[in-house]
DNA sequence: ATAACGATCCAG
DNA sequence: TGGATCGTTATG
């Protein structure tokens, strides 16, 4: 029954993918193997009259993959040291993604620690910046299609009990917006 | 050309 | 609670 998330899913509006993810499994296929987590916490960024969203300054170079078709990776660096992943929402010219925050590691475990340097599994994923060190993904890892044999997002039928909504973390404007979602009952995410 | 800052994390 | 650390963007 389960079965991979296709591109139409993806270019859907954002909040409704933003919720959607929750309780699905995020699946990296490298030479080195294999590793997945559930999502349980992401944040949704839309258009370029949202104050937070890398689209707000217009289409730029960095941002550019949020303008085209959904489906696709958004990796960027950020504070000097990290990275962010993002996937791509809506259709063809509409820049949004969705950032995803926090994975409940399930699959490749001893990788994610080894990537970490931290044994803890609740402080593998448990973050926008720790999970792609535990995934190790990376910047060039941006236009990846996530519907590919590389990257893909499953239903594997597993159902979040209850989605919490509240204002995204680390912004300084779009406060107001309830554009953070996470599993209400997991004790994997960054933070309540 | 340059300066300010950011969708963070960790140690102390 | 502050420091690390550097690419991106805006501004002159």
């Amino acid at each position: 029954m389960a079965f991979k998330l296709p591109r139409d899913f993806y270019r859907q509006p954002t909040l409704e993918v933003a919720q959607a993810l929750i309780g699905k499994r995020f699946v990296v296929h490298r030479d080195a193997g294999r590793m997945s987590g559930r999502i349980v916490e992401v944040e949704a960024y839309i258009g370029e009259d949202d104050p937070a969203c890398h689209a707000r300054f217009g289409q730029t170079g960095r941002n550019s993959v949020m303008y085209g078709d959904g489906g696709f990776l958004y990796v960027y660096f950020i504070y000097g040291m990290y990275n962010m992943l993002n996937i791509v929402t809506e259709k063809k010219g509409v820049p949004a993604a969705v950032l995803i925050r926090a994975i409940e590691p399930l699959e490749g475990i001893q990788e994610m620690q080894v990537n970490r340097g931290r044994a803890d599994i609740r402080h593998l994923c448990s973050g926008p910046g720790k999970l792609c060190q535990a995934f190790d993904l990376r910047v060039a890892d941006t236009s990846a299609s996530v519907t590919g044999p590389m990257f893909f997002v499953m239903d594997d039928g597993e159902v979040p009990s209850k989605i919490v909504a509240s204002p995204r973390i680390g912004i300084r404007q779009g406060r107001d917006l309830l554009w953070r979602f996470y599993d209400g009952e997991s004790k994997f995410v960054s933070r309540k």
